[in-house]
DNA sequence: AAGATGACTAACT
DNA sequence: AAGTTAGCCATCT
């Protein structure tokens, strides 16, 4: 008989993972990449979460718009289309920027919860 | 095969 | 505030 894969995740694995967490994030709510990592188990696989949106098949409706950097700002070049296309996603699902960035805290999938539990006005 | 790159981040200067 | 250094690791040249 085969034995087991010597290497319990594949690269592809590892995507999968990842792919699932971002589709988690609640409309309305932003995560930023090193987040993303840490819910998929990989600490400090910052970059990789990057890639993994990036390489993500259309199929899978990705909500990628909702990954940001730990700035709370988006990681395109400011202004390039990329950068205004993730930015009228989010701001048509009510994320609030100042400026160039986010509140992290005030927009994070935590505090989505919260607001189900006591209410928008906490 | 070896070095550069990147939708990153945290710590330090 | 803005630049540097170090850690990360799959992909690309």
């Amino acid at each position: 008989m085969t034995a087991e894969k010597p290497v319990p995740e594949s690269q592809d694995d590892r995507y999968k993972k990842i792919w699932a967490v971002v589709s988690s994030i609640p409309e309305g709510c932003v995560l930023n990449y090193g987040e993303v990592a840490r819910l998929a188990g990989m600490p400090g696989r910052a970059r990789m979460v990057g890639r993994a949106i990036g390489r993500a098949p259309k199929k899978l409706k990705l909500p990628w718009f909702r990954v940001v950097n730990a700035q709370g700002g988006i990681s395109f070049k400011k202004g390039s289309a990329p950068y205004t296309r993730q930015r009228k996603l989010l701001e048509s699902e009510g994320v609030e920027f100042d400026q160039d960035t986010i509140d992290l805290q005030r927009f994070s999938p935590e505090q989505a919860v919260d607001r189900l539990l006591w209410g928008p006005d906490g």
